[in-house]
DNA sequence: CGCATTTTCTTGAGTCATTCAAGAAACGAT
DNA sequence: ATCGTTTCTTGAATGACTCAAGAAAATGCG
């Protein structure tokens, strides 16, 4: 885990904690789901194959199996999807402090920043043309350190959003 | 059109205009390439099938063709692409107003918002992480007026974010 | 204008994240 | 423990997007 991101991570639970997120949340309790949620929280900002990877470690799963679960735990709250453009599906624990993300625009590292505005005023367009807004989502593209201040011996690859985060 | 975009799109320009767009972000003038300019300004937030479509009916080209005219367009600047989770690519032309869009959670309908900072504070995180900053992309997520007031005769699709914007 | 050079477009195949479907296994309420 | 429901496994399919090689078209120069 980075320095930088240290702020949004609160102490990993213990597996029985991740029993009664899921519990709490009206999902039955699977070694999957208990998996997958531990991979959620010791990886941040994973995407489905490092996920996958991280619950291998302890666990023979199907591919589906994660991709079920991700489903169902993002869509019960528990864990929070994010997909920055030209990124596959990445995961976070839902801390609920209504944080944000700085991309970088070459490598694709990601890091959380807080709401600069506070979570009520971010909820507020000047016009929400009649929605209902429940989340504001800001992105805040860049270049990050390493990619900023060229480095001949690594120079910033566009596609491979994946390997550097 | 709907009321609700028009603030945000100027007079769609003549076939002329698209033109001298493209030659003054040095690309080479062709037929696809106006063709696309001209599909962008004229159906907002067009995924690119729907571009390819429009495209076809003036015009025989590849699929191909669109994606890299797209690309093209897109790195020079003239065109800027959104893509909010779990939906395809969607372009629109460049305004260059950093406005933001409201995504409808249930049928993926897009409307268009001024920014509530001003395009300066938008730019600035609380604390960057290092980051050279140069986009904040927002994304408010909720409910559009014909999903949130539940209609039985029309009900709210998750899955087909395709159809409805 | 006509040719050469470079870029762009066509054609067709390939990739890869994600989803679908059917049946087996596991969960939890009684 | 058993039953009914949900979840997981297996294997195939989908679909947006990309790759690659050659044909066609655009720009620059004589």
């Amino acid at each position: 885990m980075t320095q930088e991101n240290a702020k949004h991570c609160q102490a990993v639970p213990a597996s029985l904690d991740y029993e009664q997120l899921l519990r709490g949340a009206d999902l039955r309790v699977t070694r999957p789901r208990v998996a997958v949620l531990a991979a959620v929280h010791e990886n941040p900002h994973a995407d489905t194959d490092s996920i996958i990877g991280a619950v291998r470690e302890d666990l023979t799963v199907s591919h589906q199996a994660v991709y079920d679960v991700l489903r169902a735990v993002t869509d019960a709250g528990l864990v929070r999807r994010i997909q920055p453009s030209r990124s596959v599906a990445r995961y976070e624990p839902n801390t609920h402090d209504n944080h944000h993300h700085i991309v970088c625009r070459s490598c694709g590292a990601i890091a959380d920043v807080d709401c600069a505005l506070g979570t009520a005023a971010c909820l507020t367009p000047v016009d929400d043309h009649g929605y209902a807004v429940d989340e504001a989502e800001v992105i805040y593209w860049g270049l990050c350190p390493s990619c900023g201040t060229p480095d001949p011996a690594n120079p910033p690859v566009r596609k491979d959003f994946r390997v550097c985060f």
